[in-house]
DNA sequence: ATACGATGTTCCAAATATCGGAATACCTGC
DNA sequence: GCAGGTATTCCGATATTTGGAACATCGTAT
């Protein structure tokens, strides 16, 4: 493992979640760098060009590389943008807030929002993070990707609670995402922000393959069983349609499957990383 | 210059700009190193999380790690949430493209962007840069600078020449800067590619500094001299707007300085890093 | 089925790039 | 001008990287 590299990168990394721009003795302090080591890092930052040193006060910032990069990692699939109209439709016509996500090992990376206009405490951002586990397009995910319990485990570890409602048993988590498999959607009652409900569906891709879902994030006091069972078809109906956008049959763009058995027991036997 | 991180950025960046996965070997063989370098550059990149690998083939592909950090520094400044829906507006006045930069170096990166109803050749991307002296976003920017000769030459090195318009002597960017300064707009015409144009005024934040600029291109065929006096007055209301909302005083949002001779003799003496 | 070539991964001693303390330069406020 | 804090440079000791070679693995042609 280059310590070299990895020092680098957590400079980078912690440069861009600072607010303003960071003196040396700052980076050299929040990292346990010497003050040396840290110049000599931030330079060869510098002058790769992916940060910025101010000429006056010679004070350091992230550059915009990282802001080029972003897009470029993002369109490399343009999921984001052919889904886009759909987000957009379901936005309007729900009035709730919609996400697009994708999975990244036990996490779901949030690739696009359209807020609601309601005032909703559900506090997401574009490029943020959230457990698969707890958010209801995390496990839309998990459920089309039909891992067994030791795939399941290996994916995400050891269950997080995040609030009381989090489902952190392993097979607990399993039935629920079999209840999302049958549903069609998988919902999220509380499990990461108290308050907060949701509902998420699949999108595939032309190979079949879950690539991203689309979630909508409700308030606990709209999400009657009633409700819930509303928007999550709603979800459904548009996660079906970007399916077909991104050139999915529609025999395929669905969660439910009715040839496999409860728990299929020989899921695609993949190496895991 | 630390060598080891230099290598793990290119390797990273090299990453990114790949439209698939990647095998180890085409990494090593495209930045020249051995393959047990290139394997431990990689595996760095994926324990630190900012690359992740292919479970089944070994191949690797840039973690949406950069696409949340992208967003992160792109979110640092908020203008371009905050400036969208002004250019929202400007794109469905004009019907033409608009777009937002900020200057970074000699280039301008594009913030956001509105596209032409029309089909227009301009190409763009969100993310993406252009030579500052070349596009009439950037040369809004430069003007807003009152940057003397030797600072100019200093930020933009030699000015390269992308088509027969390029202007190359900074002698003649100097006077084209200061026309636009006296007009309140910057013009490209043809300078960055053949067959487009495009007006551009600077942003101005709450300190009354030129943060960004509004840009606007337009097909050769409709920028004539009236045309593009005419585009040139909605692109700087527009771009006044903006800054008013980013807090800028309504006096100071605007290019033109009638205390300033010609050329400020005495700019702001920063050093140059 | 076997052999082959290409690739991913591991190992290790040599080489060298990094490390960090200390010296120096710089800035800012008093 | 001085004092405190900071950025930058320097340099010898040292730990890290380096790259060739061995090994493991995979896909493919024979």
């Amino acid at each position: 493992m280059d310590s070299t590299l990895a020092k680098g990168l957590a400079v980078l990394d912690w440069l861009v979640r600072q607010p303003g721009e960071c003196r040396l003795v700052d980076v050299a302090r929040a990292l346990g760098l010497a003050r040396s080591n840290a110049h000599r890092t931030l330079q060869t930052l510098v002058a790769c060009g992916w940060a910025v040193q101010n000429g006056d006060n010679s004070n350091y910032r992230p550059s915009l590389r990282l802001f080029e990069l972003g897009t470029l990692v993002e369109a490399a699939s343009d999921t984001r943008g052919l889904v886009r109209p759909h987000l957009a439709a379901l936005a309007q016509a729900s009035g709730e807030t919609i996400h697009l996500t994708v999975l990244e090992g036990p996490q779901v990376v949030y690739l696009d929002k359209f807020d609601s206009p309601l005032p909703v405490a559900a506090y997401s951002r574009i490029g943020g993070r959230a457990p698969a586990h707890c958010v209801a397009s995390g496990k839309a995910l998990l459920a089309a990707q039909w891992l067994d319990l030791p795939g399941l485990q290996n994916l995400l570890g050891d269950l997080q609670a995040h609030t009381p409602h989090s489902i952190t048993d392993p097979r607990a988590l399993q039935a629920d995402l079999q209840r999302a498999r049958l549903r069609g959607w998988a919902e999220n009652r509380e499990e990461w922000r108290l308050g907060v409900c949701g509902v998420g569906a699949p999108v595939f891709d032309a190979r079949g393959m879950p690539v991203a879902a689309v979630g909508m994030s409700v308030p606990a006091i709209r999400f009657s069983r009633a409700q819930a069972r509303a928007l999550g078809e709603q979800v459904v109906t548009s996660a079906r349609d970007a399916s077909q956008m991104l050139g999915c049959r529609p025999a395929l763009a669905t969660l439910m499957r009715t040839t496999s058995q409860s728990i299929d027991p020989n899921p695609s036997k993949r190496k895991q990383a």
